[in-house]
This record gives C-alpha cells, sequence and structure tokens, in this order.
DNA sequence: TTAAAAAATGAATATTGATTCAATTTATGT
DNA sequence: ACATAAATTGAATCAATATTCATTTTTTAA
C-alpha cells in the first residue's frame, strides 16, 4: 500500500523548506557568521538536527538553493529598475541604485551575497566568487558598449569593471559592517560619481 | 644545574622558526587555501607536527605574527616610495604603483593580504579585515588633504577612501586569482586612471 | 479505529583538525 | 663519556560539526 500526501502535508513541507532557508539566511548574515551549523539552523528553523537531512541533501545544496535564490532576487531588482533606460550611463546608474536599495533594505541579503570570509566551506567560496564574477562579467558589457560608442575613454573594460564593482562592494561592506554614514546623501553621490568618473564619463 | 644555548642552536631555532612563517605563507597563498593546517604547514617546514608549538602558542600567534610581518613589509616599500613627493595625487600615485609591484611580485603576500574567504578561522579575519581598514585609513588621509585643498570636490572622503582601497583590492585579486591581463601597461594605466578620476581629480 | 507508511527526532557516529604529552633524541657542562 | 636539561617527535586526545540511524510520532486509507 502506497500513501500519498495530502495537501495540507505538501503544504506544511514547503513552508518548512522555506523556514530552513530563511533561518539559513539569518544566521549566515549575523555578525560572525561562525556558528551556523547545521544544529544552530535547524534549531532557528524549528525542526531537529535530522529532520534537516529530509529537506536538503546535505549542507552544500543548502548553500547552492539559498544563494541561487537570494542572486535571484537581485538581479530581478536591477532588471526592472534598467528596464527604462537605454543610454549605458543611465542604466549603469539604476543598477547601482538599485543595488544600494536592494542591499542597504535587506542587510542579511547584501552580508551574504557581497561579504567575504564565510565558511572554510570551500563550496560555499566557489558559488560566492562565480556571482561576484557574474556581476563583474555584466558590467564589462555595460562599459563595452559605452566604449564602443566612444561615450568613455579606452580602456581595458575588464579591469574597469572589476574596479567598479569592487568599490562598491567594500562601500556597501563599510555600510553594513559599520554604522550608516552621517549625510547619506552625500555619501551615496560619492560613491555614484566615484564609479561614473572612474570610467571617464565626460 | 641549568644549561645555556650556544650560538648554533639559537640561530638553528630562529632558522627553524622562519621556516614555519614562510611555510605558513606558502600554504595559506595556496590555491584552495584549504589545507592550511599545523600539520601541513609543519610538514612543509620539515618538522613534525608538535615542534610547532614550541614555536608558537597556538595556530592565532602564528597567524598574527605572519600578517604583521607582511603587512609591515608592504608599509616599508609604499613608505619608500612615497617620500620623493609632497603632492598628494603624486603620493596617491606612488601608493598604487608600490602596491602593484610589491603584489604583482610577491603574489602569495597579495593573495594573504587581499584575498577574501580565508578560514574559518575568526582570528583570522579579524585581522585581516584590520588590515584593510588600515589601508583605508591611510587612503582617507591623503583624500583630507586634497579635499582640504580643493584639488578634489567635495565629497564623503571615508566613502571614496573605501572606494578607492575596494577597487584596488579586487583587481589585483582578479590578476592574481586568473591570469595577468594581455596589455599589461593598458591594463595598469586602467586601475590607476580609474581611482585618480574617481576621485574628481581635476 | 487501526495497521502500515512516512516523517521527525536527537543521541550516537564519523570526520577533520588543533593541541597535548609520554617517549625519544640531541645538546650541554663537567 | 656521563648525567641532566632541553628539544623533538608523532601518536593519542579533544573539540567542533556534519551526518546517520534506531526509535518515536504523525499521517494515510481502509
Amino acid at each position: 500500500m502506497v500513501y500519498h500526501k495530502t495537501e495540507k502535508i505538501i503544504e506544511k513541507q514547503q513552508s518548512r523548506k522555506r523556514k530552513i532557508l530563511n533561518a539559513a539566511r539569518e544566521i549566515l548574515a549575523e555578525k560572525d557568521m561562525g556558528n551556523a551549523s547545521i544544529k544552530a539552523i535547524a534549531k532557528r528553523a524549528g525542526i531537529a538536527t535530522g529532520t534537516f537531512y529530509l529537506y536538503f541533501k546535505d549542507k552544500e545544496a543548502l548553500i547552492d538553493v539559498m544563494l541561487k535564490e537570494i542572486y535571484k532576487e537581485l538581479l530581478d531588482v536591477i532588471k526592472k529598475e534598467r528596464a527604462p533606460f537605454t543610454n549605458g550611463f543611465d542604466k549603469l546608474e539604476a543598477t547601482m541604485k538599485a543595488c544600494i536599495d536592494t542591499f542597504m533594505g535587506k542587510k542579511h541579503l547584501a552580508k551574504i551575497l557581497l561579504d567575504l570570509s564565510p565558511q572554510n566551506n570551500t563550496v560555499f567560496n566557489t558559488k560566492f566568487s562565480d556571482i561576484i564574477n557574474d556581476l563583474i562579467r555584466f558590467t564589462k558589457i555595460d562599459l563595452d558598449e559605452l566604449m564602443e560608442q566612444q561615450l568613455i575613454p579606452e580602456q581595458d573594460t575588464q579591469v574597469s569593471a572589476t574596479a567598479f564593482v569592487g568599490a562598491f562592494r567594500e562601500v556597501i561592506l563599510f555600510w553594513i559592517n559599520s554604522d550608516e554614514p552621517l549625510d547619506i546623501d552625500l555619501a551615496y553621490k560619492t560613491l555614484i560619481n566615484f564609479n561614473m568618473r572612474g570610467l571617464g564619463k565626460n
């Protein structure tokens, strides 16, 4: 005899999976990140340690799904914010604004997507740097277009895209890890101007 | 009866301590950093695991000494390169050149001083980010001076110093972790220009 | 309401890596 | 060369976590 899950059970299980993912986000975003153990995550999600393994193959699988989810959330916002613009500079600025808004609004997301020094977890590191490289790649596409149109001077766009993302990341992380700047407007403007000027916008 | 170390023994012990420090550098700079275990470090240094603890109180002490050493090496080069200049822009440019030369010349040093995702080691992370913050602090001093002299526009110098260091770090790491750029001159120039223009140099 | 199936539990096990320590080797001073 | 101190060794111990699994609880379908 084979039993079938009822709708109610399916929902409960989905909700549990979500609870685990949220617990993982919360804990990974916390100050030291140090105790992102399965035990701690399970506890936060309100389940027993062993139950975790009914929902995810192992810790790696959890991290994989979680990173993909939050990365997608970010990309969706970026896409939406860029949509109205055709000019390369406007698109770049929209991207930065989308990132600033998203990251400052959901700091846990910034902490996880941008912060260095995660676990000893090699897997995490690989996936993490894939994401940063992705962001750099997207930026480079914009820059190549701008250079093509001679709106920015001749340059190694791989380098400037990397610098662009690096500057951005370091500043956001600074804001996340310390206190936000007193004069938010000046601070945001400084960051955006730094990157735009850095490219050599005329 | 108390015995006293001969000169020969003192030298041998100093050389051993150095060997341990060098082994640690080598291993920490390696691709995955994953096996920077005491066992591996000791083996590389040509001693038994337990011997390590005759030279360092624990792993943290080793990392502390090692980081201090390589950070000092970097600062010494920077100081020397800046010495000839009084103009703020020249000093900044000299700093960047010193860093590029040092990091590209001794990649292990760059890997350790700039690379993210070290160990699960909380201690390492703290010391590591202290160094980055230090570099940002020094940069900010230069920028405040430049703004004071109205050589760069009004800006949040904490933010631009952070962006400056962040851009720099990401690019150097990119070069370290992937291949160096084809056109080295263009690449270097792009990085330096990005940062100088970013500040709003007239 | 009940028996079989599925899910959940958490204590036990496995793994990895730091640290210790009894035993051994080497150095010192006579 | 000898007796004692100091240094070295590496296997054993400890600690922290991921993962498993025998047992218990909940769900399903008659």
